[in-house]
DNA sequence: GGCTTCACG
DNA sequence: ACGTACGTGAAGCCG
């Protein structure tokens, strides 16, 4: 017998902050509801359990004025929206038939702990569902946790947990001990985190060990003078952080039994709550009829699995698996799975034309192509980025969630776990679901000749990276910690004491109590010590000029040096990785390393540049638009001014000084012209006076008639900007020059502040997405051309509106005329795009 | 894990 | 009267 126990408070609160919020028409909250009965159903479908208990704490509701040694507990409070969907949750739950179990004066931790222990004593299995690392330390052979984690869900066995830790499930209760945990005010050993933590109980096992033998153990001065100072609290921690397993309430398995009440109310209350999908994915409607008709519900579809040699047809619909650099493709193949695994039988699919390829997620199969030297043909989809169109504010596009929102249901397949096997098996069904609706919203050309040509270019600059100078950033980094080191002295020396100035909270203390500045910002936690107020006061105050160097210094160290020195792979290059599914507005995004936001604005961090480099013989071509997304915002707007500024390719932040100044043109001040600079900058960010004011340094009273003048004089751009929030709130989303759309649920609510920031997003999302699809369109024809003209270069880095292109020295000149060429025109607008090429060694010469 | 800060377009 | 510009990712601190 199985039994599933779920921390039902940990569980609510992912799904709290994982849906987006819901509401129905009366306004009550249901996106808690939702996503916990999802996530239920998927913890089922997991672990088939027959018995079920959700335990829940009673003192959840409390945490918001609980106070803990005058802090503030860390748990916030419950958020209303979320508080006003527990009790609707429970009784739904009950209606569909689950045991609550709740325990004056316990945890829910404990009940996990108690039922558990219950299942296993009676030669039974356990599955514990939980978002709470706590519980780990409860798993044994027979008990598993699922971890519900911002990855999906994780099975942690013993082995698993080794694995992750390298530590028995015992000893995490050990290495709470030592490291503490200050969510549940644990106080742990002062000074030491979980990699002490760590280290100690992987080499000396418990706390009782360590402590036995503190005098003669092998381990650092520091680290033993720290534990001897906190023997008390580290005893006291382990006793706190030990799960009770043997609390009052009922461990008799058989009470854990599902018995829904009756389908009918249950289908009524579910009305109420709007939760239209939630009916239908249950089964719930199927059910009602086979009550009525007295008949048995349909059974779950029982799928089998087998093994192939080769796949003849001609249309494959698969899920592929990476291991390492073996392949596997799982198909969907009629009533059952087949697996491929041999290696010469999938090259010759995936580079066959012939047959009609549809599946989820295409970028891996790329890279996979052209790491084996051969082109994927006949990709008819990309389910992954269709889903992203269609959903592009979506955190994860799960295969899973993805068939219950289209009302798939996922089958069983037999004597199989994987739930890949299941994806695959949907993939028909799902493709022609989503390919219809991709089509009625009008994407099919955006999904087809934008986003998956994309996906392959992407894969191609991943697998080649960008070489870096080693040697180059290490020195510049040691030159870093020797001046990071004399400014912290100098620092103490002014303040009085050491502290850590990488401490907001320290800092702030420190600067605004102890030295005395005039503090002018507060954050909830203190003072704020951003650049922005510090600013004000280091021409004033020395030591607020050496914080800011050597928060500079500190940064370039920390995240550029150590950060991409940790990332430079065996061939001395650093293979970033490109989400194409990550931002709402159509951008792709880089990370491991982030390599779009390497410093340039100031000339010490620009130094970064010289040491991205290209290979022996070759030279990097670097070409970046001019101003694209104020030419695209002439464009969608149609302003007759704009555009005339644009054609005559006059200096566009002078011009709209001469304009909201009113002056001549040769009389604009280099001020004016920045201050117009800001203004442009604001326009498409969707403006307010304030932080136009706070930005420039004026009055709020002169910003507003920055503002009020520019709208007067680009009447075109004051209109489309009305009718652009308009449409969004009629259409419910903001959409790019391409169809690319932003759903704004935003507009239509009540709350000020996010109906304002819903207008603005309405007003930026056309204009940054426009510019995004643009430079998206003129990657793949580089590419492209490229590749016609036989020619070696490679792109390598996108920059928003910068490409960079590594190519052999003698090719420098024309793939520079290529790239321009092919930039300027990807898309024809009113209005000319601009952009301009440059070559040199290093990024840092290549850049204009 | 959330907050603050700061790097980029 | 509200609170204050769009889109990202990484590092470090702390309850």
């Amino acid at each position: 017998m199985t039994l599933l126990v779920v921390d039902g408070n940990s569980i609510l609160n992912r799904a709290f902050y994982g849906i987006r919020p819901l509401t129905t028409k009366s306004g009550q909250p249901t996106n808690a509801i939702y996503g916990f009965i999802n996530m239920l159903e998927k913890i089922k479908s997991e672990t088939n359990p027959d018995r079920v208990a959700i335990a829940f704490d009673l003192k959840a509701q409390t945490f918001r004025h609980k106070v803990y040694d005058g802090y503030k507990a860390n748990r916030k409070g419950m958020p209303d929206e979320l508080a006003a969907q527990l009790e609707p949750l429970k009784k739904l739950l009950t209606m569909l038939g689950y045991k609550l179990v709740t325990c004056e004066g316990y945890e829910a931790d404990d009940i996990l702990g108690t039922l558990s222990k219950a299942a296993e004593d009676s030669g039974n299995t356990c599955f514990i569902a939980t978002g709470d690392r706590d519980s780990l330390q409860l798993i044994t052979d027979n008990i598993t946790v699922d971890l519900a984690s911002n990855k999906g869900n994780i099975m942690y066995t013993p082995k698993k947990l080794f694995d992750d830790y390298g530590v028995s499930p015992a000893g995490m209760l050990e290495l709470k001990a030592i490291q503490g945990d200050s969510s549940d005010c644990i106080p742990g050993v002062a000074g030491i985190g979980p990699k002490g933590a760590a280290d100690l109980i992987q080499r000396f096992g418990n706390i009782d060990n360590i402590y036995e033998n503190l005098d003669t153990i092998d381990i650092k001065e520091g680290m033993r003078k720290k534990l001897r100072e906190s023997r008390d609290n580290a005893f006291l921690s382990r006793m706190l952080g030990e799960i009770k397993r043997d609390i009052p309430i009922d461990t008799d398995l058989d009470s854990y039994k599902i018995e829904p009440s009756d389908v009918e109310e249950t289908i009524r209350f579910m009305g109420s709550l709007e939760l239209f999908k939630l009916i239908d994915s249950l089964g719930l409607r199927e059910k009602q009829n086979a009550a009525e008709n007295a008949e048995t519900p349909a059974e779950k579809l029982h799928i089998s699995t087998k093994e192939i040699k080769e796949y003849s047809k001609k249309e494959l619909y698969f899920a592929a698996e990476f291991k390492g650099s073996d392949i596997t493709l799982i198909i969907s193949d009629e009533n059952s799975v087949s697996i491929l695994n041999d290696k010469g039988a999938i090259d010759a699919l995936l580079s066959d034309e012939g047959v009609k390829k549809y599946t989820f997620d295409s970028k891996p199969l790329f890279s996979y192509a052209d790491k084996n030297g051969f082109e994927l043909k006949g990709l008819r989809t990309d389910l992954l980025l269709a889903a992203y169109l269609l959903q592009p504010s979506a955190s994860s596009y799960g295969l899973d969630k993805l068939s219950v929102s289209y009302g798939l249901e996922l089958p069983v397949i037999d004597n199989s776990e994987k739930e890949i096997y299941a994806y695959a098996y949907v993939l028909p069904q799902l493709t022609e679901k989503l390919l219809a609706d991709v089509e009625e919203k009008g994407m099919t050309s955006l999904l087809n000749d934008i986003e998956i040509p994309l996906a392959n270019v992407l894969a191609k600059m991943e697998n080649i990276g960008f070489s870096v100078d080693r040697e180059g950033i290490k020195s510049y980094g040691d030159a870093l910690t020797g001046q990071i080191e004399n400014l912290r002295r100098e620092i103490y020396a002014q303040v009085g004491y050491e502290f850590n100035i990488n401490s907001p909270k320290q800092l702030g203390v420190a600067l605004f109590e102890d030295m005395g500045l005039p503090a002018k910002k507060k954050t909830k936690n203190g003072y704020s010590t951003n650049a922005d107020v510090l600013e004000g006061l280091r021409y004033n105050y020395p030591v607020v000029d050496m914080v800011l160097n050597y928060r500079t210094l500190a940064k370039l160290k920390s995240t550029y040096c150590d950060g991409l020195l940790k990332v430079i792979a065996d061939d001395g290059r650093i293979h970033s990785s490109f989400n194409q599914t990550e931002t709402r507005t159509g951008r792709i995004s880089s990370t491991e390393p982030n390599l779009q936001n390497i410093p340039v604005r100031t000339e010490l961090g620009r130094e970064m540049r010289k040491f991205f480099v290209a290979d022996e013989g070759k030279v990097l071509v670097d070409a970046d638009y001019s101003q694209i997304e104020l030419r695209v915002l002439a464009h969608l707007s149609g302003d007759k001014n704009m555009i005339d500024a644009f054609k005559n390719n006059v200096d566009i932040h002078a011009i709209t000084a001469s304009q909201v100044f009113n002056m001549p043109l040769d009389m604009v001040t280099p001020q004016m012209r920045s201050r117009a600079k800001a203004v442009n900058f604001g326009i498409v960010y969707g403006i307010g006076a304030f932080s136009l004011a706070k930005d420039i340094k004026v009055s709020n009273k002169e910003a507003s008639n920055y503002i009020k003048s520019y709208l007067a004089h680009y009447s075109g751009i004051d209109n489309y900007m009305k009718n652009v929030v308009e449409s969004a709130r009629e259409t419910g989303y903001a959409v790019t020059m391409f169809g690319r759309r932003r759903y704004l649920p935003e507009l239509n609510t009540g709350n000020f502040n996010t109906r304002a920031f819903g207008e603005r997003v309405a007003r930026n999302m056309p204009i940054q997405g426009t510019a995004a699809d643009i430079i998206k369109i003129a990657m793949i024809n580089v590419d492209n051309r490229i590749r016609e003209e036989g020619l070696e270069a490679r792109l390598i880095l996108q920059v928003h509106d910068e490409l960079i292109v590594e190519a052999p020295a003698h090719e420098a000149m024309r793939v520079a005329m290529l790239l321009q060429e092919e930039m300027e025109k990807a898309v024809t607008l009113s209005v000319p795009l601009v952009a301009e090429a440059s070559v040199g060694e290093t990024w840092y010469d290549a850049k204009g």
